[in-house]
DNA sequence: CGACCAGCTGAGGAAGTGCTGAACCAAGCT
DNA sequence: AGCTTGGTTCAGCACTTCCTCAGCTGGTCG
């Protein structure tokens, strides 16, 4: 899952995507209205975090731009400390959820779970793919009712590609989700983890499509 | 399990601190309306507890608000001696309950269980994962029958954990809540406890998620 | 047929993460 | 006061995880 926080004050951003990264969330970082919007315009978020007061473009002109644009990305809007006006007008124009500053980091991750998970398909927290099943909330893979234990790399890579079932992944998608921004590494680490999980998986858990990615089958096989 | 009580009576305030603190709950005191609200809005209590004459923010304006926040949390007011509006007053603003003084600390006590209770797992006073049960009412862990003694930190970390079994749960969380507000310390503490409790429990006892954090398994690995 | 390309995987090393014993401190008890 | 107990800090150790690299495999296309 990778998150886009838009954030000028420089503390607040770095200890933001430190959490957020310790959840295993993939976080990017943008420090001005005008970068962020390059950014959200350009990669593809599962959530985004858009503080009201930015350099540049500010929060609400961006989220308001991002909706007219067809980007229904959750979007979580940093307000400032008891600005009652503010947050009325971050849900119209178009955040889906507010947080007023000051705020403690639980909250904003609760915050952020809640979106994800609203914005996810609203149903059954176990993911199912042939004899693969996978709860993210505990952490816990099972093969053919056996568990299998994975870390937290192999998990996540698994997740992203279970909650696209059926669809061919390519590995610079995988790339995108999994690790953040700041990862200058070639594609090769995808292999390396894929390699991993068929290893404890199964050599058909997983499918190659030369060129294109990779595959899980809903079905197994 | 952290407990936010908002009191402007400063001998009260402190009483019910020391009594919660000693029954293992992590306990933050506010005195006026206006802190109590930043600090409910701020940091993620398990439980309040709301004095409905304040400075500041009275705590009827203080509940609305927390509930309009989308803030879930149990809440426990106090308030004056016979006011029978006040009680329902309480309850239509959103608090779980009510409690008019002046009440003894018993009765506040069974309360807190009685609404923490409800929270978690609706039923039973008990815990239990596998072989472990846990009362937190009586302070009391049994392993297979056997009365295992624990302290009261452990006993708290404990305690969250079961309540949260099955799922992961990052030592931030723990941190947050069995400790309060004021401790500054790293996330050793929770290892250190933990390795504690496994000596008493067993190794199987707490799962270790490296880079994730801890679970108990609710049928007991 | 042979060169090339995409992907696979084993090895190795560096960093990160967690565990635990020991020391230290504060508080309560005798 | 001394003793005991519980909580915390700290440091060293052990282990895991992740990444890089390099050689390998097998399909594809000129």
């Amino acid at each position: 899952m990778r998150i886009l926080v838009v954030e000028d004050d420089k503390r607040l951003a770095a200890a933001l995507a430190r959490g957020l990264e310790a959840e295993g969330f993939a976080v990017d970082v943008a420090g001005t209205g005008t970068d962020g919007h390059w950014m959200a315009t350009t990669f593809d978020y599962d959530l985004m975090v858009l503080d009201i007061m930015l350099p540049g473009i500010n929060g609400l002109r961006l989220c308001a731009d991002l909706r007219a644009r067809q980007i229904a990305t959750p979007i979580l809007m940093l307000t400032a400390k008891d600005g009652e006006l503010d947050e009325a007008e971050a849900l119209d124009n178009g955040a889906d959820d507010f947080l007023s500053k000051p705020f403690s980091y639980t909250v904003l991750l609760a915050r952020v779970r809640a979106l994800l998970r609203r914005a996810s398909t609203p149903t059954s927290t176990v993911l199912r793919a042939g004899d693969i099943e996978l709860d993210p909330a505990a952490h816990l893979c099972r093969r053919g009712g056996e568990p299998v234990s994975l870390t937290v790399k192999e998990f996540a890579v698994l997740e992203y590609l279970m909650r696209r079932a059926g669809e061919v992944v390519p590995k610079s998608a995988i790339l995108e989700h999994v690790w953040d921004f700041s990862y200058e590494g070639g594609p090769n680490v995808v292999e390396v983890h894929v390699s991993a999980l068929r290893r404890k998986l199964g050599e058909q858990a997983i499918e190659t499509i030369r060129g294109g990615g990779y595959r899980v089958d809903p079905h197994g096989h």
